[in-house]
Parts: structure tokens; sequence; C-alpha cells
RNA sequence: UCCUCGGUAGCUCAAUGGUAGAGCGCUCGGCUGUUAACCGAACGGUUGUAGGUUCGAGUCCUACCCGGGGAGCCA
């Protein structure tokens, strides 16, 4: 057995013989030696070579005794070209099979400009691993999003889905990467918990042995706890709100990522977000350039947003710029989409709005010491109306100010007794923050609405598939 | 939960209270460079459900079911 070593993988002599190297074992594959199997992302790097590809069949055209196939394999489309007279067996197969038959396709890979992605597999052999039995719901046509919802596991595959669903991928790993390149540890929060978090939001409620339990809406208060034993903390986990909610900025599951760090004030944590979210756009927009340009979305205007300093304003001095803009809305309201829309614009880059009344914020925030009416707290809005994409505070760090505030916002005090205990041991100032991770790639990819962004979502009423 | 719009062919949509239509998909035929191909033909219906008005209802009325868009709340 060889000794299992973290060593470098050997150059390989031709990309050809690296990719054969890679192959799974599958009963469906039959490769010949001599052939490369590649992915379509890597199929310019081959040009010229006979390679073979695993796939599926997206679309089919025709013109007379010449056959177009749209084959893709989940890394991109690539056209195989098949021509009646130059091998009729293929030919007949070919013109055959529907959309979506999963298929092996062997052939020549050679340039060519009228091919949609400039370059095409002049095709040799097919072999179909399996037909479809019926039509393939999905059409690459406008549908309703009833339809496609009702059809998501299908959805996925067509359009605008995978490149999105590419850019989720890019998203989440920029955000881990950012923290881990910052020293901070990747910790975990419960999913089950045995009280809200904020006390205001609805949860989705589950028996637990004959005890009520609750899905929870966010990891923060645990992860306040193990900010006091690791230092700096962040996560990525799942998030539930039983809110009926009926918008594109809303589902009922979502992706939160969170973050927690011990002796961050609130000027450190705005900061810590700041570089964060242009982090993130920067490192999407790089790796998936290509995606963002089939989604067509307006990259160079994106950046433009994030590499300026972002915005902030006072919650007050909002209110009373959006009042001049003939908004209504009082000292103490919440903004609605509207106006977080107008700040968006009025601003052209992320805004932060800070130092809300701390009549509109939960328990945990600090109040600021220069007003005790404020809290420390501020929420980042995205530009382009893709609204709140971060809220986040210093929290609260003596037990006195804690219970006042507990109490003030009708909170019993057992549920919360550990996270009394974080404030009755070697309490610091620590802040942190949660960011939506599926609006974030809403507003990367441009998206209109937020299901579009994860791959199975789930909103009122819409539990299938 | 509230406001609003809708439910007709597999899909997307038409149809003054008077015989149920088109485009796309599927099938068949034509075309050797298609780009959601194109051209021709065929196939395709218990008009969301239940009741009511009417000589006659996809259309009008009532109730219910389901969905879209938006709001509030939030990330």
């Amino acid at each position: 057995m060889l000794p299992f070593v973290n060593r470098p993988p050997e150059p390989p002599e031709t990309p050809c013989k690296r990719h054969h190297a890679v192959l799974p074992s599958s009963p469906h594959t039959r490769m010949e030696e001599s052939m490369a199997s590649i992915r379509i992302s890597e199929a310019r790097q081959h040009l010229g070579d006979v390679a073979t590809l695993r796939g599926w069949l997206y679309n089919k055209r025709s013109s007379g005794k010449i056959l177009f196939l749209q084959l893709r394999d989940g890394t991109g489309i690539l056209q195989g070209v098949v021509a009646e007279p130059e091998n009729p067996q293929l030919f007949a197969l070919a013109a055959r099979l529907p959309r979506e038959t999963s298929v092996i396709a062997s052939g020549t890979l050679r340039e060519d400009p009228r091919a949609p992605s400039g370059c095409e597999m002049q095709l040799s052999t097919l072999e179909v691993i399996q037909e479809p039995t019926g039509d393939f719901p999905i059409e690459l046509k406008e549908q309703t999003p009833g339809f496609l919802l009702d059809h998501r596991h299908l959805w996925i595959r067509t359009g605008r889905q995978v490149p999105i669903l590419r850019v989720r991928d890019a998203a989440f790993r920029a955000f881990r990467s950012f923290f881990c390149e910052r020293g901070f540890v990747a910790t975990e929060a419960p999913i089950l918990t045995g009280a809200s978090v904020e006390g205001t939001t609805t949860l989705f409620e589950l028996d637990y042995f004959g005890d009520k339990a609750y899905l929870s809406q966010s990891g923060q208060l645990y992860l306040e706890a193990t900010a006091m034993a690791l230092g700096r903390v962040y996560w990525i986990g799942p998030a539930f709100r039983a809110e009926k909610s009926k918008t594109r900025k809303h589902v009922t599951e979502f992706w939160i990522a969170e973050a927690e760090m011990a002796f961050y004030d609130h000027a450190a944590n705005l900061a810590l977000q700041e570089d964060l979210v242009r982090y993130l756009v920067e490192a999407v927009v790089a790796e998936r350039k290509e995606d963002l340009v089939t989604l067509e979305r307006d990259t160079d205007l994106l950046l433009r947003e994030v590499r300026q300093p972002f915005a902030r304003i006072d919650y007050g001095d909002a209110v009373r710029l959006l009042q001049e803009k003939g908004h209504e809305v009082t000292f103490g309201d919440d903004f609605g989409a509207p106006e977080e829309e107008a700040l968006g614009a009025h601003f052209g880059r992320p805004v932060f709005i800070e130092r809300f009344p701390v009549t509109m914020k939960p328990f945990y925030m600090k109040r600021d010491p220069a007003d005790p009416t404020r809290a420390l707290a501020a929420d980042l809005i995205a530009p382009e109306g893709y609204g709140e994409i971060i809220g986040g505070s210093q929290r609260v760090d003596t037990v006195e100010e804690l219970l006042a505030q507990l109490e003030e916002n009708k909170l019993p005090t057992a549920p919360y007794e550990w996270y009394i205990d974080l404030r009755r041991y070697g309490s610091v100032p620590h802040s942190g923050f949660g960011m939506g991770l599926e609006r974030v790639i809403t507003w990367i990819c441009g998206a209109s609405h937020i299901r579009e962004v994860i791959p199975f979502p789930r909103q009122i009423h819409r539990l299938y598939p």
C-alpha cells in the first residue's frame, strides 16, 4: 500500500493522459484506451484530438442531411455534428433521440466559428445510456413560474439555472476562503433549538421527544459562545423562517453566512463586512465571468459598485433623506422595499444604515453609549433594488444590560441562561453579522427572484419537489 | 395574513353570452451550417371544482380550490 502523503500530482505528459487518469469507473463506461474523456469546459484544450464526452442531449437542430446536437455535461454546452452521407447509421440514431437522452459521444474536436461556442465535435460514435420515455417538460422558451417550480428538479438542467448554480458554488466558496485567509475558525451552530433567537420572527415548530423544538432562524447566539472559545468564528448554515412572506426576496429556508468576532467593536465590524462583500464580488466575478456574461449581468457595474468605499448613513439621516424624496416614513419606522431601493439608488453602491432606534431591533444588540436610544447596529443594503443583504451589530457584553434588554423585550431569562453566562465569565466587547447568501447571489447574478438561486426553494405553499 | 391578477390542448396564450382557436413541443414530410433553426402537414380539449342565471355559459353570478405578482416581516 502506498504511503498517504500530500504530494503534488505528477505533471501529465499530455492533457489526454491526465483526464484519462481521473475517469471514474462505471458500468456504463466502456472507454477506448486511446481516447481522452473530457468535460466540455476543457474542450478548447483538446482541439484536433479525438475525445469522448459523457452528458445529455440538450437540444437538436438540423438542416437537411446535417444534424447539430447540443450536448451538455454540467460544465457547458458543446455542439456535436453528424452528416448523413458520412455516417448514415449514426445520423439515423441521432435524428431519433429526444432531448435529455443521456449519451456518451465521441468524435474529433475542432474549431468552427459557426458553432455556438466556437468549437464543436465531429461525431463518430454515440452510445445511448438512457432514452427518455416521454417529452421533457421544460421547453426552451418562456414558461410560467408555477410550472417551472413544479418541475424544479428538471428546470435546473436548463438555460440560466446551470450558470446560476455555478455562481452560487463560487459565492459559497469565496465566503469560506475570505474567513479562512483571515484566521477565522469555521464552526457550527445547531439547527434544532429550544428557543427563538430573536423572539420575534415566526419559527417552524416540531416535536422533540414530547417537547417543543424549533428550526434555527440564525446561529448567532451560538456563534457568540464559540467566538468566546475560538476568538473569531464563521459558518454557513441553513436558517428557517416560518413567515408567510411572498416576495422576490424571501424563501422559508435559506443559507445564512454568519461571523462573530471577539474584541471587535461596531466600526471594526462594518470594516470587515465591507471587505467581505468586496472580496465576494471580486472573487465570483473573476471565477465565473463567463456564467455572468451568459446571465447578461453587467459585471462592470457590479465591480464599480463594490470597488468604491461603501456609503454609510445614520438611520435618522436616512429617514430625512427618504422624506425629502417623498417617502412617507417617520423616525422609528422600519424601511420597506421601496425605501431600501431608493437608498440603494441614491448611493449607487452598497450602503450601511447605522444606529437604528433600539425599539426596532432585537434584545442582544449593544446600545450606543453616546445615545442609549440607538443600537450599535447596521444593515447593509445592496444597490439596484436587491435590498438588505447583511444585518449586524455589536453585542451586549454586560449581564446588567442583557437582563434589562431581555426584560424590555418581555423575554424570559431561563432559556437564555447559557447566553447570559457568556457575560458572566470573561465577557469582552464583540460583534458579528449575518449575511443572506441567496440575497447576495441574487444581486451578483442580477436575478429577478431569490428562488432562482437556490436549487430547491422552499416557499409558503411550495414543498415539492 | 392583506391587496391584486389569473386558472382554456403537454407548454405559452386567444376567443361581444351563440360551432373551442393559434404558436411552441411531440409525430410525419422537406432542406448540408443550424444558433430557442426554418418551411409544410397531422395529432392534440370534461375550459380548476361545485352550484346558479339563461333558449344557450370558456364568457355572467355565488362559494370553494390552486397559482402568479406585490405588501408587511426579515437575511
